[in-house]
Formats: structure tokens, C-alpha cells, sequence
DNA sequence: CCACTTACCAACCGATCGTTCAGTTAGTAT
DNA sequence: ATACTAACTGAACGATCGGTTGGTAAGTGG
């Protein structure tokens, strides 16, 4: 497939530059002007490719949320037993967050000030929503203890994944499968070791 | 303690309502406008209180980093075995994260683009490197785990722990004892139930 | 009453913001 | 060549930004 006209940016180039300037100085901090000098363009050039700085967040949420609701849809996340599924889940977002670490960074530090940004909060709620479905799946079964509320769980859970992009940079010593391994190791059988 | 001259705000009183809205937008998308709307007063009248909007924020993440150190150095996390020492660091950053809650929102959320944000997030580094060093010594002490890297194991528990900021209100059905002893369950016993 | 202290306002400043517009450049297809 | 497509430029726009200046309002203490 062979593109025709000038070559330089598309949009998917462009969005990539973006993510990590949004990432790096927060997206109200990015002027068009500093976006525009890291791409090696004019600040009207990126106006081609976006119709405004808001267009470029949205695609960027939706990369993020598209890959994360991604596993849900999964066959590991419909089959077996509910922790087997919620195994898969947990597992399955720590890999997204890795893989897709730039769009799901900005996904978790959007705030709702746009109606972008609200559009994008609401599908994160969709989403934490199904997964503490499958946490009260999970304590029905009996594999999970239910002293705690299934709301308090999930959102531990994800905040104890979620904290990974304040940290976790590609080629350290930890790779993804495992820190998801970690991940699941501390959640399900804690860190205390046992007294007998 | 009187106060004397024409009644009005003084520094905390808006530090409170600053620190509210640069939670709600963002603190580059508060503008020194819509703050002074807030507060009730014109945009320059905030110069009477506070030299530059760079000012408003540094006051207010001292006020957390300084709750926060102010749980390192109780007693509770200088006596005792290394587990105990833990666990009464873990229940303190709840409590703090709980009483000072809009101030550690803000504190979690900076990015270090001024001088103001790189010295919290110094700060914020040191306060996790003490922590790490109580993992590492439970660790030793063989009451802790060992099979997971010790700055993992910190990251994980402050990630859980601080991801409450983003959905703990006060007056909720958690109340901030509640709270912690959920964390410290999570993070020390796990959640899946023994099989004998 | 007057001195003092603290709190506040209207008007304005230069800089920067996101965005627009009319044209230009660099490649492919026939 | 010519037509077409896509990528890009430079200058300018109205709006808004953080911050300044000079003066005023509203209390307390003597």
C-alpha cells in the first residue's frame, strides 16, 4: 500500500509525538507551539492532520479504551471459573497498560474538564463497572473472601495496577508477564509470609 | 487571638478553596480568574494574599508532604518489629491520605514542570525511599515475602493506597479506619480464600 | 478622632493561547 | 507535461493568561 502526495506525518505519527508531550507536561501545559516544534512542523501543519487539540486527545482515549475493554472481550475473560476470569483480567490490563503505556497514562490522568475528557471518564466507569461484576462473581463463588466490599476491591485492585505508568518504563528489569505475576501474587495471597 | 484590620480571608482560608479547584480542573486549567470568582474577589486581591499562583501551590503540597513525613517520624514507626513499623506506616498514610485528602490530590497529580513540582516530587521520592527501607527490613526479618523486588512491593502498596484519592469522599459508608484495615488486609493476607 | 493594619478593587500590561486562512511544496498517477 | 493528492508554511486573529499598579474600604487600638 503505497501512499500518495508528500510524504511526512499522518495522523497516527503525529498522535504518538502528542501522547508523549501530554504525558510529559500534562495536556493543558502543552501549548500547540511546543507540540509543533517536537514534531518538526509549523503549529497550522498539525491542523492537516486534527481539527483541534481536543480531536488529538480523543483519539488518543480512545486507543487506550478500546485496547482496555479489549480484554474483557477476550475468550480467556468469558470462560472458566470467576477468578480464573478475573486472573485473566487482571493480567490482561497489566499487559495493555505495558503495551499501550503513553495512551493508557493519559487516559488515567484525565480529569473531566472537557466534554471529551467526560465522555472518556464515563466508558472508564463502563468498564470497572464489569469487572467488579465479575469481583462479586468471584466472592459468590467462594474463591474470594467477602469481608470486604466487591467497590473497595476493584478499585484497589485497579489502583495498585494503575499505579504501574508512575513508574514502569520499557526495557527494565521487570518485563510485563512478570510484574503482572507480582501483581497477582501480592492481590490474591498478600505479602505476609505465613506463621503456621 | 484577635485578628485585627478589615475582616476578610487570610492565607489558609484560600489555600482551601485553591486547592479545590485546582483539583476540579487541573491546576494549569485553573486560571487566577475563575479562582478569584470562586473566592469571591478579584484576581488581584489574591496578590494580596499569596505572590504568585506558583506560591498558592507550594504552600499546599508542603501542607501534604509534611502530614505525610509527619507519620515516619511517630513513634509507632520507630518501635517494634519491622512488620509492625510497616503496618502502622501503611494505616498512617491512610489516615493522612483521608484527613488531608484534597492536599495529597493534589500533591499525587503533579508532574514536575516548575521548580515548585520538582522539589515536591523529591520529597514525595524520599518519603517512598524510607518506606522501601522498612520492606526491605520485614523482608530480612523474614516476615515479608522476599520473592518480589523491594521497590516493587513499596510501589504496589502506595499505588493501592494512593489511588484512593480518587474515589474516597468523606461522609461515605468507608469511614478512614474501615479503610485502612481493608488496605492492610488486601495487601498482607490477599484476597483469595485459603483452600485448605 | 486619628493612626494603623489588613483586605480588597478596577484598570491595565505584555505574553501566550488555540485557531484560521491563503498560499506553497513535494510527491504519485496518467 | 498535466492533474491530482497530501503535507506543510507564515502571518495574523481574538481571547485569555499570570501579574502589576495606585488607590480605596473596613476593621482595631489609643
Amino acid at each position: 500500500m503505497l501512499r500518495r502526495g508528500r510524504p511526512g506525518y499522518d495522523q497516527q505519527g503525529i498522535l504518538e509525538v502528542a501522547v508523549a508531550a501530554f504525558n510529559e507536561y500534562g495536556y493543558d501545559a502543552t501549548s500547540m507551539g511546543v507540540l509543533a516544534d517536537r514534531l518538526g512542523l509549523s503549529k497550522s501543519a498539525i491542523y492537516h492532520h486534527f481539527t483541534s487539540k481536543d480531536e488529538i486527545l480523543e483519539r488518543a482515549l480512545d486507543q487506550a479504551l478500546g485496547s482496555l475493554e479489549g480484554v474483557l472481550d477476550e475468550a480467556g475473560a468469558a470462560t472458566g471459573t470467576a477468578a480464573d476470569r478475573l486472573d485473566h483480567v487482571l493480567r490482561g490490563a497489566v499487559r495493555v497498560l505495558v503495551e499501550q503505556l503513553p495512551y493508557v497514562t493519559l487516559l488515567l490522568r484525565v480529569r473531566g474538564n472537557t466534554d471529551v475528557e467526560r465522555r472518556a471518564l464515563a466508558r472508564r466507569r463502563a468498564f470497572d463497572k464489569r469487572v467488579t461484576a465479575l469481583v462479586a462473581e468471584a466472592q459468590a463463588e467462594g474463591t474470594l473472601r467477602s469481608d470486604i466490599d466487591v467497590r473497595v476491591v476493584e478499585r484497589l485492585l485497579f489502583g495498585m495496577i494503575n499505579s504501574i505508568v508512575e513508574w514502569y518504563r520499557p526495557g527494565g528489569r521487570e518485563d510485563a508477564d512478570r510484574l503482572a505475576d507480582d501483581v497477582v501474587a501480592v492481590a490474591l495471597d498478600g505479602l505476609r509470609v505465613p506463621t503456621s
